[in-house]
This record gives structure tokens, sequence and C-alpha cells, in this order.
DNA sequence: ATTTAAATTGTTATAATATAACACTATGTA
DNA sequence: TACATAGTGTTATATTATAACAATTTAAAT
């Protein structure tokens, strides 16, 4: 199955922030992000930013925004990062992306009272992971 | 159709800010909630603050998300707050709350692959409004 | 290879959103 | 009354995010 993500090559301080958020298991803050490449010359807030908003623009990360955290893109289905689902546990705080057909298809199926369909949309579920129950 | 909101007596400051939402034909946002009460004498972004976490808590107002920004609850089906959608346009920043059993009923009755449901979701829509197409 | 447009970077400053901590006051209820 | 719970007012501060501008890199098209 491939990937529908069209390929970019990441500039540097992309990949940089990129494979920290990839490598992280949970979800990272912007600011936590900036404490962690410093070492790697990464000095500001918005160099930080810049690099976020593009990773989600191309759909290699997404944001939570609930939390105002990022994660990596690890579904396939995604389509582009236009269509995303994250279940979120209340008190662990782990957050996991859904990867289901059957949502994915219904919500890009949706029509409002006015007949009107979004190719976009954020979803967030929430309540108590298997662990927290 | 009876709403299925709990009653409760709102206090000075939570009836100050609920009226305003409530009046308000757009989201507002926190600190234009706090300018426009200041002469009723809320003078403090907490006071604010504090007032639309209880509004939201019982299902008053919701939170946009994705816009940080607080719109009155006209949806009776919107299970005290716990179960949110909206659509949003994203050139005149036009939101609705949608109200659709199927989609309430749907979204109340996913489970995740390991067999977990969720009582409590919040979904924002991105497309076009009418006006904007 | 050279030009050019677009994207990215580095930097400083600042805006916008939200909470901590603490003392005090009102309200409901046993 | 007395007790618990919720709400208030206040100051200070934490957290999240963008504006503005000059310099540099990159991609692509001559």
């Amino acid at each position: 199955m491939k990937t529908m993500h069209k390929e970019h090559t990441l500039t540097k301080n992309q990949q940089i922030i990129f494979d920290l958020i990839d490598k992280s298991p949970e979800p990272m803050k912007a600011y936590s992000i900036l404490f962690n490449v410093q070492k790697k010359g990464i000095k500001a807030p918005l160099q930080v930013y810049r690099a976020l908003d593009k990773l989600v623009e191309i759909g290699k990360i997404h944001k939570i925004e609930s939390r105002n955290a990022f994660i990596a893109c690890h579904n396939s289905s995604c389509q582009v990062s236009k269509a995303t689902a994250f279940s979120i546990c209340e008190i662990c705080e782990k957050i996991t992306e859904i990867s289901s057909a059957s949502l994915s298809k219904y919500l890009a199926n949706f029509k409002d009272k006015d007949g009107m369909k979004y190719s976009k949309y954020n979803l967030e579920f929430f309540g108590l992971c298997k662990k927290c129950r």
C-alpha cells in the first residue's frame, strides 16, 4: 500500500524537526521541540513554527488542536493531511491516530443540511485508554 | 424538543459572558470578550477564562479548537457538550454548529480497532461556505 | 553557467492565548 | 451555626504564536 504523501525533500530545519517528532512516542509541543533542537542550531521559536507549518501542510505531521501538540503521520489513508482523526486518553494523554477506512469514508461523504461536502476535517475523540480504564 | 442541558443558575460573571457570546453572530475570542465586558467590571483575563471553562463544562458554549474561539450552543442534540461538530469556512471564517442525528449517532457508536468507544468528541469540518464558493 | 523567482533562513521583537498562586467572599446544605 | 464547595478579584507569569526585515539557498529555465 503506497502512501499518499507527495514526496518532498525536506530542508535541514524541517528534517531535524520531523526526525524529532517522528521518534517521539508522544505528541510534542512547539517549545519542547525548540528546546530539543537548540543543540542543532535552531534557536528561535519562529524557526520551529515555520518548519511545523510546512510539515503540517505536506502531511508529514498533524497538529492535535486540543493539545497544541504535533505528531508524525503514520496513516497512509489520511489524504495529504486533510482528513485526520485521533483518540485521546483524558488521563494519561496517550494520543493515537485513528486509521479507519469506514470512518474516513463516512466523513468524506458527509453532507450538511445545505448539501455541502467538506474535503477536510479534524476529529478528536476523548475517552480512557485500555490501561487507564 | 427539550434541551439536554442540565439547568444551572449562572453566576454574575458567567451570565455576562454567556450573554455576550450568545448575542454574537460569530465565535468570540477570549481577549475580545474581555475587552467587551470591561465596562461591566470584569477586568482580568482569568475572570474570563474561568467563566468560559465553566460555560464549556455545562454545555452552554463550545470552544472551536482550531480557532481558539467560543460559540454559544444552539444544538439540543449535542449531549451536554460532549459531542460537537462544526463547519468552518476557510475564507470568511463563518462557523456553524452541525446538528445531524445521523452524524452524532455514527460517531457515538464508532469503535476503534481495539473496540474502544468514545463518549466525547470534537469534529471540525473545513471548506467553503455557499457565499464563498 | 547565469539569471531569476520562490522558498527558506536567521534574527529581534512582540502579540495572543492561558494559567499559577493566594486571599477573600458567597452559596448551599447538614 | 458550621462546614464544604464554588466563585471572585488581583497580580504576576507562563505558554503559544506571529510580524517584520534582511540575507541566503534552491530550483528551474533559459
